[in-house]
DNA sequence: GATAGACCTTCCCCCAAGGGGAGGGTAAAG
DNA sequence: CTTTACCCTCCCCTTGGGGGAAGGTCTATC
């Protein structure tokens, strides 16, 4: 099938698919006739898993890896498990610091009157020590 | 004084503040005999400022924005809380996003074994509905 | 046979927020 | 005189594509 079917049975947009042709990740056929790209049932299928784990944050290169994985039907399950725990490592260290920076924004906010007058603690705090 | 002193004294990598001169936030004055960026203590002041809102994670934009207010004796302080408030709702829905990727990584991560075995319930779910 | 519309191709520039480094000027100290 | 420590501009690199130009191809319709 032709870049614009794949495309939308991967739920992706066709600058996303050919991005991932271009840097090697799911390399279709190509039609001599008419120079298009063609995709086979098996490549709709890793653009879909490509998708989904970035949709779980998986970074490209993650992805890379991971489709790396899934073709290799006798990897250890284990590799595939300390991928994922240290993303999930990744995500709380993220969590933390969001949440910190929430937290100091938020009792900010809280300390400033939001009205008509000048005086502005959320500025006094990014002004000072 | 030089820009290498006015970045120490910011917390700041030279590089960042070149750029906060080049976009047109922080711009000292000019050394007309050598050509060097001549910063005074109010563009200290500014630099602090910019680096601090950043770490509070708004954007080059805001932080603009902020800076403006900032200098703006007669601003009213709503202004500086509606876009606090406004970044606290970004966090919170990055926070929520996150927190809902890490369940569903967290829960694949305990259904599979991790050991030499291939099977592996977290590349079924990628790859799967 | 011509033409319009919907595909597809490659190529190049754009985003945030700087980092890295080349190539070159300048000033003070030894 | 030379080393060291600054400073300058300029250009390419990063992530993950998006936007759009210029042009080739296929199908349907007139």
């Amino acid at each position: 099938m032709q870049i614009g079917e794949a495309a939308r049975r991967a739920g992706l947009t066709v600058k996303t698919v050919r991005y991932y042709a271009n840097i090697g990740m799911v390399t279709p056929r190509q039609n001599a006739a008419t120079g298009y790209r063609d995709y086979g049932e098996d490549d709709v299928a890793k653009l879909q898993f490509v998708g989904k784990a970035r949709r779980f944050d998986f970074s490209v290169e993650e992805c890379r890896e991971l489709l790396g994985l899934y073709e290799d039907r006798n990897r250890p399950s284990r590799e595939v498990k300390t991928l994922t725990i240290k993303k999930i490592g990744e995500i709380d260290a993220r969590l933390a610091e969001l949440q910190s920076l929430k937290d100091e924004l938020s009792s900010l906010a809280a300390s400033c009157d939001g009205d008509h007058r000048p005086d502005c603690p959320i500025l006094n705090a990014l002004s000072g020590g």
